[in-house]
DNA sequence: AACATTCTTGACCATTAGGTCAATATAGAC
DNA sequence: GTCTATATTGACCTAATGGTCAAGAATGTT
């Protein structure tokens, strides 16, 4: 048999997913994730392949952890409002806990490679597509159960907040103002009534 | 007297724009630069300073040109709902008639730079800023003319359609559905309700 | 103990990055 | 026509980029 690993290849991918999400693919250097990492070179090429398949590896781990971790009250019990306006909260909170705001991993991957890079832009599709079942499914058992009038459509209805949280994404970048957030989040659940 | 510049600064400007605009800061290197502009290396030094300058100069030329432009419907006449619908339609005209699906430079510039340079994040948050200030102006003169209902905060409002016009710069990189767009646009406008 | 396998280490590579220099060209002022 | 000021041109610089190579160090198998 042959020599094993000396580093955890799990840990060593979520640290280089933090150094991706915090300054993005381009900006982001085969030696800084070697320092952030621990890990050698050769280590890095053997273990992942090259910058781009581990940054794409990294967006992977992006969406079933901290990406998850935002939206899950949507899988919750209780009101869909509720649900949903403890999602946005997540969003909003991970902003001002997060000193270096690193935002949306997936909203950032979309504006700097999801047009240039076929890769990128595959992941972003089907993400999204699965963002989309995923809430139409949510909104159609509410409605089902008498939460949301009749006249709206649970698709549309998903595609507003979805599109909501993006857009808080990109604003929670662009000011330090918690308030604009909070209204952000308090306005867009207005279409529920 | 000196000799005269044997280019149009205007022009440079907005071609070098249009790259910055497309591909992002980071990704963007100083010789595709001078081949997109057509000048040389020097005079893009003398006439610019170094590449961040540059970038900064053709941030503000997108804002009070193609930015506004997108916007534009806001200062018109007519119903509030319609003006915003209107302005919602020109982001997604953009989106399916741009084959490079460049999106909103001002989006990309934020979730690229907005966190890690501090000139790009004063130029995100002033913009912002005055975005809100004139969208707040625009909904307090229609609901003082009664488009709206009155217990409505016109500030409040006015962030929600900021955000959602922030998340269709987003999703109009992730999807190539025109339709999905629509929806968001109509649903956003639910909350004039 | 010899072996095959694979991990680790640091040197190495060609290319490109952003930026500068110095020689030359062109303009109006005198 | 000379002078001063600025534009143009292409060579040049150092540092950094993503990626590779080859020698040595662990590992279980035979």
């Amino acid at each position: 048999m042959a020599r094993q690993l000396e580093f955890n290849r799990g840990e060593v991918l979520q640290r280089a997913m933090e150094l991706f999400w915090e300054k993005g693919y381009e900006a982001t250097s085969i030696n800084e994730l070697l320092e952030r990492t621990g890990i050698k070179r050769q280590s890095l090429y053997n273990t992942f392949g090259d910058k781009h398949a581990l940054y794409l590896e990294a967006l992977e781990r992006y969406r079933s952890g901290e990406g998850r971790v935002t939206i899950s009250p949507i899988f919750e019990q209780g009101p869909i409002r509720e649900r949903l306006r403890r999602m946005y909260q997540n969003a909003i909170e991970e902003a001002f806990c997060d000193p270096a705001r690193k935002g949306c991993f997936i909203a950032n991957a979309t504006l700097e490679l999801g047009t240039r890079d076929k890769a990128t832009g595959d992941f972003i599709s089907n993400n999204l597509a699965g963002s989309e079942e995923l809430f139409t499914a949510v909104l159609t058992d509410a409605q089902v159960r008498g939460e949301i009038v009749e006249d709206r459509d649970p698709r549309a209805l998903a595609r507003h907040f979805i599109n909501s949280l993006y857009g808080l994404r990109v604003l929670s970048k662009a000011t330090q103002s918690r308030e604009m957030l909070e209204d952000i989040a308090d306005t867009a659940l207005l279409v529920l009534d």
